[in-house]
DNA sequence: ATGTCGCATTCCATGCGA
């Protein structure tokens, strides 16, 4: 089974480049963040007429997650649990029935939480909190869990071009990463890290300021797996070659294989 | 380099979020 997760920054920008990727890397599930329209707006048509399986929490302008699937999407959860006043689009579960039993998957878009010293940013750490909890309970059925998204957090130094310009920055505040530990360490395991410790693995490149052309990029797109789904992931790929498209999404795809 | 996108409305210019 392959698994991958991408911020698209806008689905109807991002159709072409959603139809070749579904072509070229075939992902069984592909999770998207960003998708930026309501519901009604989504390009569900073309998704299916690819062979995906649709389903969707979007909002109108902003947020907007989604899971595509080759395999029937079952029990699907609309927002993330624990604050009835969030009404961001920014969390979508779901099982997938799969040829050695069901997964359980979510495409999360955490918030940005900048600038810091506004409400956004404890608004980020509390929305951590509630995933920390939520993920704990899902833990518990002992289940293969991935949880694949856009976390907005620089998890070490080696995740970034240039540390010391992001250390005011929401995405790389200690307490931020400290919320990303605190969610590791109740059983989760980064995917990329049980492969590689190298140094300047991205998945994000600013649009601004030529990011790309010198590579000056963050490792923020994260997939956390549950013992389970560790135990079966055989490898992790970087889809980098869609950054170099023209218009692209200022995020890549990263893709997992699991047995 | 105040450097780019995408969305929406205030609608061909501006504000917001990233």
């Amino acid at each position: 089974m392959r698994v991958a997760t991408w911020n698209v920054n806008s689905i109807r920008q991002r159709l072409d480049h959603l139809m070749r990727y579904l072509k070229e890397a075939q992902p069984d599930v592909l999770c998207l963040q960003e998708t930026k329209c309501a519901d009604e707006a989504f390009p569900r048509l073309e998704a299916e007429a690819a062979g995906y399986n649709v389903a969707l929490h979007g909002q109108k302008t902003f947020n907007g997650v989604a899971i595509l699937s080759k395999r029937p999407i079952e029990d699907v959860t609309r927002g993330l649990p624990g604050d009835t006043g969030d009404a961001h689009a920014r969390y979508i579960e779901a099982v997938i029935a799969g040829d050695s039993g069901a997964m359980r998957i979510a495409s999360i878009y955490f918030p940005n939480g900048n600038p810091p010293a506004t409400d956004k940013y404890p608004f980020k750490l509390a929305f951590m909190d509630r995933l920390t909890a939520h993920a704990r309970s899902l833990l518990a059925l002992e289940e293969p869990l991935v949880l694949a998204g856009d976390y907005n957090v620089i998890p070490e130094t080696r995740d970034v071009h240039d540390p010391a310009l992001w250390t005011q920055d929401a995405l790389f505040l200690p307490a931020t990463r400290a919320k990303y530990r605190a969610l590791l360490n109740i059983g989760l395991t980064d995917a990329l890290r049980a492969t590689t410790d190298a140094s300047g693995l991205y998945t994000f490149w600013d649009y601004q300021a030529g990011a790309w052309q010198k590579n000056n990029g963050l490792r923020i797109d994260h997939m956390l797996l549950s013992a389970q789904a560790a135990d079966r992931m055989r490898s992790i790929a970087i889809d980098k070659h869609m950054r170099s498209l023209d218009k692209p999404s200022d995020h890549v795809p990263v893709r997992i294989e699991l047995d």
